[in-house]
DNA sequence: CTCTAACATGAACATGAACTCCGGTTCCGA
DNA sequence: TCGGAACCGGAGTTCATGTTCATGTTAGAG
């Protein structure tokens, strides 16, 4: 679905990459309440050739979602790196949620009623789940995360962070109460 | 905006109540997706009949959503009555949810970005925040919640689960979590 | 340089849902 | 019983947005 890169005409390949950037900008500002007729002005085209790259509306944000969840995982990566497993879950909890913050878009789709059927984007989740997964269980296996913790709980941790995404930094002192409640024993 | 209850002949008051009771129950099972006609044929009325009663969809969705703060309202009433502050807290916590759980239309009001503007209801709101703050202020005086704890993170908290609620009662799991993060010395 | 398949364009179209409007109906006081 | 003010119904209007397609424009192979 994302995109045949190989064997496009020089101008065509070009073109959209300015759909995908100026998507990516908007929808980030705004989520799905961005329209068409807007992405094709900023990117300087006409809204036909968003329709030649991307079959509709809903498959264009699934591309920019695709290449958030890319993004993520490479921080996920990164995180799984710091050797102080409770470090690593810190570092993939706050750099996901501060992407989260960023981008409307993200958040719409991970917290919108139809957020099953964004598995179009399954292939990138997958890798991201799997790292979140070894990360959980490294930090419960230390006794820094509560016994019983499970990766299922990152999501609903995280979920309820980015439904306090409204204006200020909320969310940061709801993460701080949050983190109180799914300590280990040991510190 | 609510209602002129009296003064109205007895079949427009008839109406209004069946439009009120066919919007409550569509809103609450699928919150702001429902057609207006929907609701008309529900109530077994034409859509103008609506229209002579709510200015507009928001204006009947207010309505909607200031009947369930009233109810929640009464609800949170009820929880201040125990004597231990750490029930009546927890007595608040749940009823509140569950009712959210119960009714999409009021998630909708409560987690959609323009949960500013829904202060047409501020009255039945101002009430029950009142309440809740006495009830936080009873159970940190009691060492029952962390002594930093305040009426706005019951918000925060509140938010979490609200943002959970897809499917089943994964929200339970995630306020069992909280809870322990916001716990106080005393037990 | 030429020719054509690939590409771009944007006005026009399709869709869907909120809301209006006026002819017809009903309530209720006298 | 009767008059008329209040009320109802629902087809039609309006408006907002996603999507198409006939026409014009280029990249790039030969």
């Amino acid at each position: 679905m994302t995109a045949p890169e190989r064997s496009l005409r020089a101008d065509a390949r070009r073109n959209r990459e300015a759909v995908l950037d100026a998507a990516a900008e908007l929808f980030a500002q705004r989520g799905d309440a961005v329209q068409m007729d807007e992405i094709a002005e900023r990117a300087g085209l006409g809204v036909g050739t968003l329709y030649r790259h991307f079959a509709d509306k809903r498959a264009l944000l699934a591309a920019i979602i695709g290449r958030r969840f890319e993004a993520i995982t490479d921080l996920a990566r990164a995180a799984d790196e710091a050797q102080d497993p409770w470090v690593a879950f810190e570092t993939l909890l706050y750099g996901y949620l501060e992407s989260a913050e960023a981008d409307a878009a993200f958040r719409f789709a991970l917290l919108g009623p139809e957020e099953p059927s964004w598995n179009d984007i399954a292939a990138e989740k997958t890798d991201f789940s799997e790292i979140t997964e070894r990360i959980v269980r490294r930090a419960v296996d230390a006794g820094r995360l509560r016994e019983d913790f499970r990766a299922d709980d990152f999501v609903l941790i995280t979920r309820g962070a980015m439904a306090n995404m409204t204006g200020a930094g909320a969310w940061r002192r709801y993460v701080t109460l949050v983190l109180e409640g799914i300590r280990g024993p040991e510190r």
